[in-house]
DNA sequence: TTTTGCGCTCCCCGCCGCGGAGTGCTAAAT
DNA sequence: ATTTAGCACTCCGCGGCGGGGAGCGCAAAA
């Protein structure tokens, strides 16, 4: 990896028409050549000046030309030192923030609402939305109930880490009677509640099974049974824990008509393995964070940005949301929105008790 | 819509050749013409009979050529002919047939066995995979319990038909005793058990309003409690009854370059609509169901031809899955994987109770 | 240091002409 | 009455050609 670009080591002149090249590009997506900057640009040069400039900044690694006679094209470094030093972001229009906080108020469940972000990310954008809801590395057991749906089909509900409620059905062996079920789950809450979900299956799963002479018969029972939930647990593996949307927002991004890297993109959505760690990259950044082009070090993402920003509430990191785009994005107008949804996701996330 | 072809109207000759030129054009997509025929279907015709008889089958609407001097493409309604009265179903070979039973071992929870069912169904067509889990239309209540998790904060759990779960949290205006909410989800439940979910949500909402007054105090707490339970209830909209896997697999599909199209079909997968509509159509059918290009009557399946079967379970129909790809696609190795599927997923479905 | 001028490169686009594949039609053959 | 052979014709795809345009670098003048 080279390093970047420091914008104190270019003149002023420089840095205006670099800016003034990479904003063009942008726009329209073109090579943008001498004449073309000399008539944008208010510095009142001619094109060859122009030209030397650009050939300097070629040598930095800041542009590239596709061939010798075509305009210029920033690179990923160009990018850079752009999105780094030159950027002025733009101030979102009032209509937009009204979207954000109408879309992301909350009036309904978690999941939905990070569904919601999601789109809503790629709805104003134009681009790929992404949210992950990351795993809480401890899951921390609050309460345990048992419900009885019928003779021997038992609902096992977990609470977990406040918010979270996981139930499965389980078979039983014999009967049990609500009374029961009662004091089973008023046992397992007892020892259990607060505990680590994975101290609690492996204490149930290895410990357990040794105390089974030591205590009476319907607590035997209550093993068994915390046994069976439990072992149906481990099956239940976290997998909704990257929500995409707006893929297809980047099938009419022109430059990239590769339909061979479009589909090797939309694979690693679905794999989610690559956007997982990237993301998990992005969560100790505070504020928002940017990975353009081959810096990602996924060359899935070769040709694509990735714009994103953790979220927090009540003072913990939650996860981490953003957007991905081709490289040449409005970054001032995808910054600030990114921005604005992680706080107000965050908010959304706090009030709630 | 025109009426399809009775193969009685041609002559053996003419099925002969007309299948040859499907399957050849199946096989490579490119427009097949008098010569390869003549060379390949082992009639020992020369390729201007050959030219006479696709003139005709021209004529009946069950071929077209792209231009004047190019080979003949099948017509949906030639495919229509083809799959009806022409095909012969490949066996499958047993790897297959192992390998769609061991996806499809009951090994966990119903959501992830439709989805591996799906993903199955692409992976080893190497097309989008689809399964509709229906909605039921209706669905009644079977048990409604409520626990606390802390002061003001219950769990409320309803169980509806059998299998599903729902939960939810709410927030109350004041405090509950265990007791109490025990008291409550038995008032409850010995009043809506059994009953229809609109209709309860419909009742609580209003009816009990007027009964308030002529109850006592905590179970009037119960209808207030109710009502904020069924009320959150209401905005939760079953939205996971269609499992897409495998839409990259269309991306390669030569014929289909044409991303806007492409575009158009991703997002009709996004939005369900169209699809759901085309699935619930062959809920009835009993047994593989084809829609062949323009026959399915949504525009963004003009080129695409969808091979669906319905499931059941314990003699119920449950939900429909299928294959979506292109029109060209080798319908005699897709009808039986997803009739095979259809029946394995049923039998898994089955014998869980 | 900047500008002007000039020669050069490369892309893009339209044009042309050609070979190949395939057709339809007519007349001969079976 | 079919089937076949022959022939003229159409249309696509491709490669080559040439001109216009955009842009570059370099050298010499301002």
């Amino acid at each position: 990896m080279v390093s970047n670009i420091d914008p104190s080591q270019l003149s002023e002149r420089s840095l205006r028409l670099f800016k003034s090249l990479v904003e063009h590009f942008i726009e329209d997506g073109a090579p943008v050549g001498s004449r073309t900057l000399a008539r944008d640009s208010k510095l009142n040069l001619s094109p060859a000046t122009i030209r030397n400039v650009m050939a300097d900044l070629e040598a930095l690694g800041l542009l590239n030309s596709p061939h010798i006679s075509a305009g210029r094209v920033p690179t990923a470094r160009g990018y850079r030192l752009f999105v780094d030093s030159l950027l002025s972001v733009d101030h979102l229009d009032s209509a937009e923030v009204d979207q954000i906080a109408r879309e992301l108020a909350p009036k309904d469940d978690v999941p939905a609402l990070m569904q919601r972000a999601s789109s809503m990310l790629s709805d104003i954008t134009r681009l790929a939305g992404v949210v992950m809801l990351p795993r809480p590395e401890q899951s921390r057991l609050r309460q345990i109930e048992f419900v009885a749906l019928s003779a021997r089909r038992i609902l096992v509900i977990l609470v977990v880490n406040e918010r979270e409620v996981q139930n499965r059905i389980i078979n039983t062996a014999r009967d049990f009677s609500p009374a029961e079920l009662q004091q089973v789950s008023n046992y397992l809450n007892e020892i259990f509640a607060g505990k680590e979900l994975n101290y609690v299956r492996a204490t149930i799963l290895d410990e357990l099974e040794k105390m089974k002479e030591q205590v009476n018969q319907s607590m035997q029972a209550a093993i068994e049974m915390a046994q069976t939930a439990f072992d149906a647990e481990a099956t239940t593996k976290p997998d909704d824990d990257l929500l995409f949307s707006g893929q297809t927002n980047l099938m009419d991004v022109a430059e990239l008509a590769d339909i061979d890297q479009l589909k090797k993109l939309f694979e690693s959505f679905n794999q989610k393995r690559d956007i997982l760690h990237l993301l998990e990259q992005a969560i100790n950044a505070d504020g928002i964070q940017i990975f353009i082009g081959e810096e990602s070090g996924y060359d899935v993402l070769d040709n694509y940005s990735v714009v994103t920003a953790p979220y927090e509430a009540d003072g913990q990191m939650l996860g981490v949301l953003g957007v991905i785009g081709p490289t040449r994005m409005h970054y001032e107008r995808v910054i600030p929105i990114v921005d604005l949804t992680a706080r107000m996701l965050g908010c959304a996330l706090n009030t709630r008790n």
